[in-house]
DNA sequence: GTCTATAAGACGATAGAC
DNA sequence: GTCTATCGTCTTATAGAC
């Protein structure tokens, strides 16, 4: 508008549209695509339902734009592993952050999980390229520590799935949960405690904890 | 209609009935609750819409038998334990029973996730009694395994919720998992080897794998 | 119990004034 | 860019003949 700055029309990061797409995020959480509103997305975001699509053409548009935001989320959290690297050291800081994430994100986590339940449609390219590397880059590590002696022998693939799914489970079953604690919200001290009790049984598969590895010292380094 | 045999009208157990709640299942895994359509239940179930109307008299008891024929195979299938059972024989049959049902009603599963992940609203009542009482059941016998020194110390709802969501992601995060493995079925195989390694895990966790616990003999019977 | 036809309303999307 | 009014379609559910 303004004769200095030109916005393109429908820029990533003008305001309102920042607005739609966290209302967005706020009913497909809850709903799913199917179940979504356009309606109850457009009260959320308290802005009339023709200046949704004046955003975002279609609902299918939205939809997308809201998961590529979580993809983006994802891609800035988790750093790359080495075979040299300290396993102890990774593994602790790999639950951590995962677990983190969860706590800061938890309706990033349920809607990625929402969209993988109901076959990944709109995350098959994600799911088959940056996905799958992210995940064999992994492996590829943790089968060279295994290698090397490092670690226990252990399949790779089942030992991030049993990370993955396990701080997942945190967010995605977050009721069930609240229901076994008796509590109404989850709190910082429960995320931490998880952290800290996840990373315990991580250690213990790799045969990375204080007790068991009691004669290798070079393991030793992140024991008090 | 006989004068032998008088049915009650949309009695459990109709064969028609049962077409349509199968129909019903497969619709709701992958378009859950909102994205479901009754049409599409019909023509899976190859019986006009309003038969479907006739035995379920809105879309939300439809959905509410889907689930309550779940939760009907939940409580079949896991058995009550108890303290002076043995350990590594109660966490290995509780992976395999898990891994094979999740193998054997990945759509039960699927649904329940959703449902689930969706704030439980028509499970509550499910999640708050039986659900609740069977996880402090379970939690409440590992830690006497605890303090009688059998395993080692862990945090029972954790090692719960560890196997409860590492066997869940295999049904609901099949397409991932897929994408990962780069085959488009998983087989017996990969369940049989997600079974054995996940027991695996979860006996290191506790410290009865064979090899930690090679001096206490009590515990080696599941070795070969 | 079954099925066709249709009611009644909700939904995504757009036209067009401002 | 914003917003009201509305279009055309889809959707659940029912009425009523068989």
């Amino acid at each position: 508008m303004s004769l200095v700055r030109k916005r393109k029309i429908s820029a990533v990061g003008t305001k309102k549209r920042e607005t739609i797409l966290y209302a967005a995020e706020k009913e497909f959480e809850f709903h799913g695509f199917g179940g979504a509103r356009m309606q109850r997305i457009a009260d959320l975001a308290e802005v009339p339902k023709a200046n949704v699509h004046y955003y975002f053409a279609t609902k299918q548009d939205l939809y997308s734009a809201v998961l590529e935001r979580i993809i983006g989320l994802w891609d800035q959290t988790f750093p790359a592993i080495d075979a040299d690297d300290n396993p102890a050291k990774v593994l602790i800081g790999f639950v951590e952050q995962k677990v983190e994430f969860t706590r800061l994100y938890p309706r990033a986590t349920r809607i990625f999980t929402s969209e993988v339940l109901y076959g990944g449609l709109h995350l098959s390219d994600y799911l088959q390229n940056r996905m799958t590397q992210w995940t064999h880059n992994r492996a590829h590590v943790i089968k060279q520590w295994v290698a090397n002696g490092k670690i226990k022998p252990v399949d790779p693939f089942h030992l991030i799935f049993l990370i993955w799914a396990s701080t997942q489970h945190f967010a995605q079953s977050e009721i069930q949960i609240k229901s076994v604690y008796q509590k109404t919200e989850l709190t910082r001290e429960d995320y931490d405690h998880q952290a800290a009790s996840l990373a315990t049984m991580v250690l213990r598969i790799c045969g990375l904890d204080c007790k068991d590895s009691a004669a290798k010292t070079s393991l030793r380094r992140h024991c008090k």
